[in-house]
RNA sequence: GCGCCUGUAGCUCAGUAGGAUAGAGCGUCGGACUUCGAAUCCGCAGGUCGCAGGUUCGAUUCCUGCCAGGCGCACCA
C-alpha cells in the first residue's frame, strides 16, 4: 500500500512533504462494517485529497491504478475498488483465505509478533493487605492479568507484579484491630483501650479480623506464648504490636494469593513496600538512596523547601508540587512510589503499566512527572501507562447490593467467584471498557443466557469439539490440510466466518497497542455468533462419498475456528470446554 | 472552586488516531428441533448519539460553553 502511494505520488508529482506526512501517519486499514464493502478498507485517499486539494475519488483512482501493478496485491485481493466518498476497498481472494486456513491448522502461531518487542512490566491489584479482595480488585485482577497475557501474545516481554503496601500506619492499625478483636473474644473488651490504641478511628472491623484473632487463640503455636500471654492480659507492648501486625498481614496476604490463584491470576513477583524502607548495610534505605540520587541527577525535579523535600510534579500538569519527606523526617507514600518505579526502570523495563482503581486518578499527573524524570535520567524512553479501572457496582436481580467498606461489609471477590464461577466472572469483567463503570448483576452472571455471553462463546467451542468428536466416531480421519482442500467452501456464511477469523491477530494487536482487552471479548462474541449461524444453516458431517471434499473442508474450517476461540478465551483466562 | 471518567435503542454497552445507511446483546412481539448439541438460529419493532455553538467536503468521534451522574483534590496511606 505504501509502495502504491509512493508510485502514485511520483506519477502525479504530488508534493513530497504531503506524501511523506501521510505515510508517516501510516496507512490505516479498517474492517468495513458491511461485507459488501470488502474485507479491508482505507480512507487514505480522503485524507490525502484534503491536503492535495483534489477530489478524493480522483486520488483514490490514481492509488488504485498503482496498486494494480503490484503483484502481491494481485494475489491477495480478488477485488479492489473505490466506493462511497473515496474509500479504497479490498476483498481478500479465496486463495488468500485458503492459505490463511492452512496456516491456522498447521500449528504455526496464529498471531505474528510485533516488530519491536518491548520489556513491559504490568503492575496490578496491589491491594493493601488489610483485608480480602473485593469485587473492584477483581476487575483490576482480570484486566491486568489478561492485558499481560495479551501483550505477551503479541510478542512483548512481559512480567507481572503486585506491589504490597505493607508499610505505614495502616499495617499497625491492622495489628491493633486484630489485637482488639482478640480482647473482645476473651471477654476483655474496653472502650478505653480502644480509644487509646486507635483514637477516633474504628480500625478494621470485618469478620475476617475476628477470624484471625480466633485463629491466634485457638491454634497452638501460631504465636509465641509470651506474646500471646501479654495480649490476653492486655499488655499491648511493641512486641505485641509487631507480632500481631506481622501475623495478620501474612494471613491476609495468603488469603489474597489464594483468591487470586482461584481466579486464575498469578504474579511473577510480589514487591514489598517494606523493603524500600529497610536500611541496607550502608545505613540507607532504598527510598533514601533513590531520592538522593534523583536530587543530584533528576534535573532539578527534587528540591527542599519549608523543611521538607518536594518533587516538582507541576512540571507534568499537577496542581501543586508534592511532598516526599515531611518536616518531621518521615517519608510519604509518594516517596516510596518513586523508589519503586525507579527500581522498575533500573530493572530495565521500557514500559511500566500501572493498573489503578479510578479513585486514584488524582495521582496520575504526579506519577507521570516521576516517569518523565526517571526516563530522562535513564537516557532512554520509558513509558508509564496508567490504566484506571472504573467502579464496579454489584446488583442482584437488578437492585444494588450494598457495600459499606467502612463496616467491612463489602462483597469479596471470592464470594462472587464461588457464586457465579471464574469463567463468567472474568468474562463479565472484561466485556466493557475498563474506563467505563460496570454493572455486575450476580443473578444475570449466573444465567446461561445471552445476557451473559461467556456461555455463548464457550458453547460455540464445545459445539465444535463435539462435532469433531462425532466425526472421529464415524471414522472420519483427518489428516493434514492444504490450502487447496478449502476450495469447496463457497457458501457466503463460510466466507463471512473466515473473514472474521482472519481479523483475530489484528484485533489482538490493536488491543495491545491501546492497552485494552475488551475488544477481544467483543470479537470472540462475534466470532462465536458467526460460527453458530454457519453451523445452524449448513450441515457439516455427511456419509455420502460425493460430499466428502465439502465435509473435509468444513471440518477443517470448524477446527480452525475452534482454535481461534480457544486461543482467545485463554487470553481472557476463561476455559474453552469440550462439552458443557 | 479545580481536575479526571461517563452520558449512544426500554436496559447493559460497542463504535477502530473525523468518514459509507450509527451497531450488538438483553428485553418486547412473531417464527424454526424425526438429521452434526435449541446454552442455538431467523424475523419485526425500537435512535433529536445529554443540550447549544464552532472547526471540516464530512463530527457519535476534535474544540468551546452549559446540563446530569460518578470519582478525586493532605507534609494520609
Amino acid at each position: 500500500m505504501t509502495r502504491a502511494v509512493r508510485m502514485a505520488g511520483d506519477r502525479e508529482s504530488w508534493p513530497g512533504d504531503v506524501l511523506e506526512r501521510a505515510l508517516l501517519r501510516g496507512v490505516r486499514l479498517e474492517w468495513p462494517k458491511k461485507e459488501e464493502f470488502g474485507d479491508l478498507s482505507t480512507p487514505l485517499a480522503m485524507s490525502l485529497a484534503k491536503e492535495l486539494g483534489k477530489p478524493p475519488r480522483t486520488v483514490a483512482g490514481v492509488v488504485l491504478a498503482a496498486l494494480r501493478e503490484i503483484p502481491e496485491a494481485e494475489n491477495t485481493f480478488s477485488k479492489i475498488e473505490i466506493a462511497g466518498p473515496g474509500y479504497i476497498n479490498f476483498s481478500l481472494s479465496s486463495a488468500y483465505l485458503s492459505d490463511f486456513l492452512e496456516r491456522c491448522l498447521s500449528g504455526e502461531a496464529l498471531v505474528p509478533k510485533v516488530k519491536a518487542p518491548r520489556r513491559i512490566n504490568v503492575e496490578f491489584v496491589s491491594a493493601n493487605p488489610t483485608g480480602p479482595l473485593h469485587v473492584g480488585h477483581g476487575r483490576g485482577a482480570a484486566f491486568g492479568d489478561s492485558l499481560a497475557r495479551l501483550l505477551r501474545e503479541v510478542g512483548h516481554e512481559v512480567s507481572t507484579e503486585y506491589y504490597i503496601n505493607d508499610a505505614g500506619n495502616q499495617m499497625n492499625m491492622l495489628g491493633k484491630s486484630v489485637y482488639l478483636a482478640l480482647r473482645k473474644i476473651t471477654g476483655n473488651e474496653s472502650p478505653e483501650e480502644k480509644l487509646r490504641l486507635l483514637g477516633e478511628s474504628d480500625g478494621y472491623r470485618g469478620a475476617y479480623i475476628a477470624d484471625i484473632a480466633r485463629e491466634i487463640l485457638e491454634t497452638p503455636g501460631v504465636m509465641d506464648a509470651d506474646v500471646l500471654a501479654d495480649a490476653r492480659d492486655g499488655r499491648f507492648t511493641d512486641r505485641v504490636q509487631a507480632t500481631f501486625t506481622d501475623f495478620s498481614q501474612r494471613r491476609i496476604m495468603e488469603g489474597i494469593r489464594e483468591d487470586l490463584a482461584g481466579f486464575g491470576v498469578s504474579f511473577d513477583r510480589y514487591f514489598s513496600e517494606k523493603t524500600l524502607h529497610k536500611k541496607a548495610d550502608d545505613g540507607l534505605s532504598s527510598i533514601e538512596r533513590w531520592l538522593s540520587l534523583l536530587e543530584r541527577e533528576g534535573g532539578g525535579s527534587i528540591y527542599s523547601s519549608d523543611g521538607a523535600l518536594w518533587f516538582k510534579t507541576t512540571a507534568m500538569a499537577d496542581d501543586k508540587d508534592r511532598v516526599l519527606k515531611k518536616s518531621d523526617g518521615s517519608y510519604t507514600y509518594f516517596a516510596a512510589d518513586i523508589a519503586y518505579h525507579a527500581d522498575k526502570v533500573a530493572r530495565g523495563y521500557d514500559t511500566m503499566v500501572d493498573v489503578w482503581g479510578a479513585d486514584h486518578h488524582g495521582y496520575q499527573a504526579r506519577m507521570q512527572a516521576v516517569a518523565k524524570t526517571l526516563s530522562d535520567r535513564a537516557g532512554r524512553p520509558v513509558d508509564l501507562k496508567i490504566c484506571l479501572i472504573q467502579l464496579v457496582s454489584l446488583l442482584r436481580d437488578g437492585t444494588a447490593v450494598s457495600m459499606s467498606t467502612r463496616a467491612g461489609e463489602f462483597v469479596t471477590l471470592r464470594e462472587v467467584v464461588d457464586e457465579v464461577g471464574v469463567d463468567a466472572t472474568r468474562f463479565s469483567y472484561l466485556t466493557r471498557s475498563h474506563e467505563s463503570a460496570l454493572e455486575f448483576d450476580l443473578s444475570k452472571a449466573k444465567e446461561r443466557s445471552m445476557d451473559n455471553p461467556v456461555y455463548y462463546v464457550q458453547y460455540a467451542h464445545a459445539r465444535i469439539r463435539s462435532l469433531l468428536a462425532q466425526a472421529a466416531g464415524r471414522g472420519v480421519s483427518v489428516g493434514t490440510f492444504h490450502a487447496k482442500d478449502f476450495a469447496p467452501l463457497t457458501e457466503p456464511a463460510e466466507r463471512s466466518l473466515i473473514r472474521l477469523m482472519a481479523q483475530f491477530s489484528g484485533v489482538l494487536h490493536r488491543a495491545a497497542e491501546s492497552f485494552e482487552v475488551h475488544p477481544l471479548t467483543d470479537y470472540l462474541t462475534a466470532l462465536a455468533g458467526a460460527y453458530h449461524h454457519y453451523y445452524f444453516h449448513h450441515r457439516i458431517l455427511s456419509s455420502e462419498e460425493a460430499d466428502r471434499p465439502v465435509m473435509m473442508a468444513r471440518i477443517g474450517l470448524s477446527t480452525a475456528a475452534g482454535r481461534i476461540l480457544a486461543a482467545g478465551l485463554s487470553l481472557l483466562g476463561v476455559r474453552a470446554p469440550d462439552s458443557m
